[in-house]
DNA sequence: TTCTCTACTGTGAACGCTCACAGAAGCATG
DNA sequence: CATGCTTCTGTGAGCGTTCACAGTAGAGAA
C-alpha cells in the first residue's frame, strides 16, 4: 500500500520495476501475467510476490498496442430512447453482462445509439477496432448499424432473434414461443374461454413468435381466433394501457389478457381498473419478461420469466468464443411461468 | 469505404500511411490530428484529405501509452442493485452522461460495484488509472470507495452532495431544499393543513435537506410540525407504499403528502387508491424528480423537476476541467414545480 | 548583408508491453 | 560422447503514437 501526498498521483510501477524486485526478466514477468506456462515455481512465486509489494497493475495500453485487442468490449444499444428510459429490463441485463464481463476482467463500454449522428460516431468508433466486441440490443428488423458491424468483421452476439440479418450472427434468446403457449394453457387452464392478447411489435421477432404462441394453443384448445381479441403494441407502458381499452371496446366479454411484455401488462392493468374490471376475477392478465415491473404491479403480475441472467452470461460467453475464433452460435433458453396474483 | 472480404479485419492505416499519403511527417499530421496549431493550411488540407482517403482513426491506446491518459472515463454506481432496476433516474443520468461525453470523444465505462469483491476489483482498477476520472452515482454517507478514489488522487464528481467526504470532492446537485419548498408551498396553496411527508434516507444530503424544505415551510405557514405525519422510506417503490400506510394509521386526516421521489409516490398512490382515498380530491400527492415515473403514474403526478439533462451535462463539464487541472467545484442547480393530476 | 524572429516541418526517442527467437540447463536416448 | 528433447530464461525488436528538439524558409529590421 503507498500512500500518495497531497491527491498528485505518482507514476505507477511498470513490468520492469517488477522485474527488477524479483530478479528476473521482464519476459519472465510478462508470461506469469499471461498464464504462468513455462515459468519456474520458484520464478512464479517471486514474480507474484513482487507484484504485491510494487502495488503493480498492467498497462492495458502498453499491451494493447502490441496485441491488437482492446480487452474490453461495448454494450450497444439502438432501441428508443424512451424505451430505455422506462424499461427495467435494460438495467438487469446491463447489470448482468457488466458482471459476466467483470469475471474476465474486461471493461463494458457503454454505447447508446439514438440519432443519426450517434449511430455514425459509434459505427466509426468500432470498427477502428476500440473494442474487440459488442453486445447488441437492437430488436427492430434491419438494423443497419448491425448490418455495418457485420459486414466489417467485427464479433457481435445480439439479444434476441434480429430479423433480416444473415444467419451468420450469433444471438441469445428465450423461447418466446414456448413461453407464450405456457401463458396461454394457464389461462384456458383457469376456465378462460375470451383471451385477448396485446402483441408486441411484429417487426420483432419477439413480437411474433409471442403471438404465434398465443394463435397456436388457442387452436390446439378448439378455440376459434378471433381478431377483435388481437392488439399490437410496441412494449411501451403507454401502448398496453390503449390496447386494452381497444380491446375492451372490440371485445366487452374478454376474460382474460395475455400482454406481450410486463410493462405493457402494467398498462393494461390500470385501463382495466380504469374501466371498472377487477383483476383476477373479471379479467386474468398474464405478462412476459418477469421484469421488475412485475413485482412492483398492482396485483403482481403473473408472466412468463426469462432468464435475465442466463441470458447476459450466455451472451458474453457467446461473445468471447466468436473473439477467439469460434463461429457464430444461437442460444436458446428455456422460459418459466411464474404465478402470480393477476390470473 | 474499403470493403472487407469474408468478414476478416485488415490491418487498419496508421499515421504513417496518412502521412506518406499526404506528402507530410507524422509529426505534422499528429499536430493537424491535435487541434492544427502551426500547421500550414496546404499542409493541413492534404492531411484531411489523407485522412478521408485512408479512413484513418487514431489508435487510443498508443496515443495513451504515451500522454499517459486513458480519455475514458467511468460511471461508478456504488447504490444497491435494486434501485438501479427500479430506478428510471439513473438512466436518465446515464444517458446524458454518455451523450455529454460523446461530444467530446469520450468512451464511457460501466461500473456497478454492488459486492465488496466488485468493489475492491473496481476500485483497483480505477487507481491504476485506467480511467481519467470518475463520475459518481452514490448517495449514501462514508461511501468507502469515494474515500479512497478521492485519496488516490483520482478526479472525480459526484451526483449530489456527498456526506462524510472532505470538501474537496466536487458534485453537482439540485437544490432539494428549495424544490421541497415550492411543492409544500404549493400543496398549501391548496388549502391543505394536514400535509405529511414521507422522506428519503436521511443518512443522504438530498433526504436531509427535502425534508429541512418542508420543516421550513410549515414553519413560516405558522403549521405546527406533527411528527405522526412524518415516516421515512429509502426511494423504493415499496418503501413509499408502506410508508403510505403508516401515515394513514397514524394520522388519518391527513390532506395531502409530500414524498421525496417519484417512485415512492407511486407506491403511495397505489397505497391510497387501496385505502379508499381518491387523489387529488382526498388526498394530494406531490412527488420529487420528475422521473419517467411520474408520467407512468396514474393520476399523473405533480411533482418537482430535476434538471437531468444539465445535472449530467455540468457532472461532465466539471469532471472534465478538474482533469484539465482545475480545482472541483460546487454546482447546485435550480429545480422546478410541474403541476399535474396528483394535487 | 546579416541577424532575429516567426511559422512551420521532420526526426529520433520514448511510452510499457508482448512476441519471436536464441540460448542454457537438465535429462534421457542413440 | 554426441544428439535430441523439454523446460525455462533473457534479449531485442516493434506496436502507433506524442513530444522535445533541431532545423528550414521567409519576412522584416538593423
Amino acid at each position: 500500500m503507498t500512500m500518495n501526498a497531497a491527491g498528485g498521483r505518482r507514476r505507477p510501477p511498470t513490468i520492469h520495476d517488477v522485474a527488477r524486485e524479483a530478479g528476473v526478466s521482464r519476459g519472465t514477468v510478462s508470461r506469469v501475467l499471461n498464464g504462468g506456462h513455462y515459468v519456474s515455481p520458484a520464478a512464479q512465486e517471486a514474480v507474484n510476490a513482487a507484484i504485491r509489494k510494487t502495488g503493480y497493475v498492467v498497462n492495458r495500453h502498453a499491451r494493447s498496442l502490441i496485441t491488437g485487442r482492446s480487452d474490453s468490449i461495448g454494450f450497444l444499444l439502438t432501441e428508443p430512447q424512451e424505451r430505455f428510459f422506462e424499461d427495467p429490463n435494460f438495467n438487469v441485463l446491463l447489470r448482468g453482462c457488466t458482471q459476466a464481463l467483470a469475471a474476465h476482467d474486461i471493461p463494458l463500454l457503454l454505447m447508446l445509439a439514438g440519432t443519426e449522428d450517434e449511430r455514425r460516431r459509434i459505427t466509426r468508433y468500432i470498427t477502428a477496432g476500440h473494442v474487440d466486441g459488442v453486445l447488441l440490443v437492437s430488436s427492430h428488423s434491419g438494423d443497419p448499424v448491425a448490418e455495418q458491424l457485420r459486414g466489417a468483421g467485427v464479433p457481435l452476439v445480439a439479444c434476441g432473434k434480429p430479423i433480416g440479418l444473415g444467419s451468420k450472427v450469433s444471438y441469445v434468446a428465450a423461447d418466446d414461443r414456448d413461453g407464450a403457449r405456457d401463458m396461454v394453457r394457464h389461462l384456458l387452464s383457469l376456465g378462460r374461454r375470451r383471451v385477448g392478447m396485446v402483441t408486441g411489435p411484429l417487426d420483432t421477432p419477439g413480437g411474433v413468435e409471442r403471438l404465434a404462441g398465443y394463435k397456436e394453443v388457442l387452436a390446439e384448445a378448439g378455440l376459434e381466433l378471433d381478431e377483435r381479441l388481437v392488439v399490437s403494441g410496441d412494449y411501451t407502458r403507454a401502448s398496453g394501457e390503449a390496447g386494452a381499452e381497444r380491446l375492451l371496446a372490440q371485445a366487452p366479454d374478454m376474460d382474460a389478457v395475455f400482454v406481450a411484455s410486463d410493462l405493457m401488462a402494467q398498462g393494461v392493468l390500470a385501463a382495466l381498473q380504469r374501466e371498472g374490471r377487477r383483476v383476477p376475477e373479471d379479467v386474468a392478465v398474464g405478462g412476459f419478461d418477469d421484469s421488475p415491473a412485475a413485482l412492483a404491479s398492482r396485483p403482481e403480475l403473473t408472466t412468463i420469466r426469462q432468464p435475465w441472467d442466463r441470458i447476459s452470461a450466455e451472451m458474453v460467453r457467446v461473445l468471447l468464443a466468436q473473439i477467439g475464433g469460434e463461429d457464430p452460435a444461437a442460444v436458446i433458453l428455456p422460459t418459466e411461468l411464474v404465478k402470480r396474483e393477476s390470473t
